[in-house]
DNA sequence: TCAAGAAATGATATATTATAACATATCACC
DNA sequence: GGTGATATGTTATAATATATCATTTCTTGA
């Protein structure tokens, strides 16, 4: 058996540090802002491993005191979300932070029920899976949304 | 290629049919009722192959002069999604009708983005690999969402 | 350095999707 | 026909998302 979620008690503040450290890589690369408003959202997003709404954002960064509306959070989110350091959860309609932005890849998504948590796949059987299934009935893929919600390692066994 | 999406100009009046004669079979089966509200809704949902939205629905309902408020065409799709005689599409927040209700397997969806049209496939190697990958990684699998956006073969030579 | 345009955010309003709660009607069964 | 269960009606509101225009901040080049 191998890792996917992060294991209980693990150092998430090298989590943290590590995607702020990569987004800033990606956004200079892109040569696209970096902003405090952004950084702040990506930041909020990496608290945990879940998957976090827009509104649970909002909630957030107004209990700061800081007097942000939603569409503040949205664009935050869009903006994120088109370098892919964050991606949407459709079934959740939620956000998580993307570990592997750098990867050109078809993603997967495992959501646990339980803890909540969720994993990034990078399963190259899925994707040639898919691609195949595809090729057979002649459809030009544009985009996919892989989720697997379940119950993860730590959550059948504790 | 095999077929997936149905040609241009078929009997669209024999898919309907057909649709409402199993799900006829599927209620009977399971002691469901197939009151006249969830009948409506389900026919209007087959009047094409795309997803169509509640509200869509509520809409027509409204249209042909019923007096529906969102809470009954939310419980018909409830009662149609439970029987998997609908299925949700997570991302379009659009329900659409499945043509093979007494298939027990891991649905995927294929979704074109130009013509509107969903199609379900039954694709044993995506279901294996999604399963196989699972399995590497110890989750139990409790449901999957699986949607591929891209362009019918139609609507790619047309 | 600062003027002009571009990009980002603020602010207000509203659209879209979905559910809670309780009342009424209909159905299945005895 | 009475009774409990199921389904629908009705009203209100929650949750998610976007349109629009004003203001601020940043970039860039004279
Ligand atoms: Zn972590
Ligand atoms: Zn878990
Ligand atoms: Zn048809
Ligand atoms: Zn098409």
């Amino acid at each position: 058996m191998t890792d996917l979620f992060p294991k209980k008690g693990h150092d998430h503040d090298r989590c943290i540090d590590s995607a702020i450290a990569q987004a800033e890589k990606v956004c200079e690369a892109e040569s696209a802002r970096f902003t405090d408003m952004r950084r702040k959202v990506f930041s909020l997003i990496w608290q945990s491993h879940k998957a976090v709404t827009a509104y649970e954002l909002l909630d957030i960064l107004q209990s700061e005191g800081l007097r942000v509306q939603p569409p503040t959070v949205y664009r935050a989110l869009e903006f994120l979300t088109d370098l892919r350091l964050v991606h949407r959860i459709e079934s959740l309609n939620a956000y998580f932070g993307c570990d592997q932005p750098d990867c050109d890849h078809l993603g997967q998504y495992f959501i646990c029920t339980k803890c909540g948590r969720v994993a990034e796949a990078v399963d190259e059987d899925m994707s040639i899976a898919v691609r195949k299934a595809a090729k057979q009935v002649a459809f030009k893929i544009e985009a996919t949304t892989i989720e697997i919600k379940g119950l993860c390692h730590d959550c059948t066994t504790h």
